[in-house]
DNA sequence: ATTAGAATCTTACCATTAGTAAGTTTGTTC
DNA sequence: GAACAAACTTACTAATGGTAAGATTCTAAT
């Protein structure tokens, strides 16, 4: 946190959790942790996103490289969303929230 | 992922991405990791954050139980935010965020 | 073969959130 | 006691998100 680089590692971290910290990314990589889905079963899972931005999440996620979007027997209307390598290692940082989640939820009840 | 509690932990999970995902959020934990500082401190370290919000995240981070706010010599004007135990915890996500970022970069340096 | 409906966006419009800039109050320093 | 800094607060504008309707392509039923 304070070596030489860490002007560098603040700067990315700092790009890094803007872009994963935009409204439904979180959710929308958590759901596809499970294997490859479609457009509407991404959908149907994620209650209360909305058309308009599930697509412009994916299309970040596409262009960011860490999803990749499959036309299935090349039809523009059968469509597979699944997670590249960088998407999958992201499996870690929701791990870490979650413990971390439950080490607030301990907290709180001991402290009560 | 997948046991019974499964959707417990998804709306957990994801009210807390959403709260740590709000904009500023992640670099005023981050700051506050190196020990406690004053708002004037918080907000040189941290570039392009305004006053307005500086101040909004901060009380939201009060109010969560992540930050406590401590009044120096009972001085309205003079004023330090130090993380709670709770708050410091979260330094394994940033950790882990951190970790996920040189992994992705290592990734696109392999494949190019 | 036609029609109904689903899948995957797209567009237009309104609401909420963020950014900018100026002002306020208290505290400090010369 | 005047000038400046700390820690906000307020008012306004810009950007982002939410809602709802529509467009296009595919699928299934009659």
């Amino acid at each position: 946190m304070t070596q030489p680089n860490c002007k560098h590692i603040c700067s990315n971290y700092h790009q890094a959790i803007e872009f994963i910290g935009k409204r439904w990314m979180g959710m929308i990589i958590y759901t596809l942790l499970s294997g490859p889905k479609r457009y509407h079963e991404i959908h149907a899972t994620i209650s209360g996103i909305s058309d308009r931005l599930l697509t412009e999440r994916l299309n970040e996620l596409v262009n960011e490289g860490l999803v990749e979007k499959k036309y299935i027997d090349s039809s523009i209307k059968k469509v597979e969303y699944e997670l590249t390598p960088n998407g999958l290692a992201f499996k870690e940082v929701i791990l870490a929230i979650v413990k971390w989640i439950e080490f607030c939820d301990f907290e709180s009840k001991e402290t009560k």
